[in-house]
DNA sequence: CGTTCGATGCACT
DNA sequence: GTGCATCGAACGT
């Protein structure tokens, strides 16, 4: 482990789609109070961009729920979906461009025990490549709840880092699960990586 | 393999 | 009151 750099606030001070890429074989960090951390690598990323993306929470203009889309770059952005799920997404550009990059699923690293418990709960405990396999699978792994919206991923018990890790050739296509913007190519993902959700194979137009 | 569907809470209109 | 940036169980083929 020669290399273990927290990623600073210019990565995410940058075009969406950019941001997302490079976040690829990026090692997302958890460490929570009195657990042991939790460390995975990002091999599955959706980008959301700006007021005029139908799909981004931006859409409708500033609201309660999104203004960590509008502050800072490098700042968490969590919130509860079909009442049962937390998404974690990483905002990025500058303060005033209200864009993020959703982080769709890990590779696990480390404390992969704390997370077989969190995700024991009900039902069998799924193989490694499956434990933050998909968004909401992926926040209940790390512990990741509306208690880690707006944390800065620069500087706290949360953050992204840099192993110097290399992950396979990458596929772009369409967003999972939205019902507007479907079209855009925004989803990208490590071709073939077992803890990818949904579709995994490369692109096909 | 594939598709359907219920669970579940809250932001927003 | 409506509609989700989901998940997994329960079917059908």
């Amino acid at each position: 482990m020669a290399v273990r750099q927290r990623l600073p606030r210019a990565f995410y001070c940058r075009p969406t789609l950019h941001v997302a890429e490079d976040l690829i074989g990026k090692v997302v960090v958890h460490r929570a109070r009195g657990r042991a951390p939790v460390a995975g690598a990002i091999v599955e990323v959706e980008a959301y961009i700006g007021e005029s993306d139908p799909a981004c929470h931006a859409a409708p203009g500033p609201t309660g729920r999104n203004a960590p889309l509008y502050g800072p770059p490098g700042i968490s952005y969590v919130y509860l979906n079909y009442g049962m799920h937390y998404l974690l997404n990483a905002v990025t550009e500058p303060e005033g461009s209200p864009a993020a990059v959703l982080i769709r699923a890990l590779a696990p690293l480390e404390g992969l025990d704390t997370m077989r418990r969190r995700r024991g709960g009900r039902g069998r405990v799924p193989d490694d490549a499956a434990l933050a396999r998909g968004p909401g699978n992926l926040s209940r792994a790390f512990g990741v709840t509306l208690r880690q919206n707006r944390m800065d991923l620069v500087d706290s018990n949360l953050g992204i880092e840099d192993w110097g890790l290399t992950m396979g050739p990458l596929s772009w296509g369409p967003r999972i699960g939205i019902r507007v913007g479907a079209d855009r190519p925004w989803r990208c993902w490590v071709t073939g990586h077992p803890a990818v959700s949904g579709r995994r194979g490369p692109a096909t137009p």
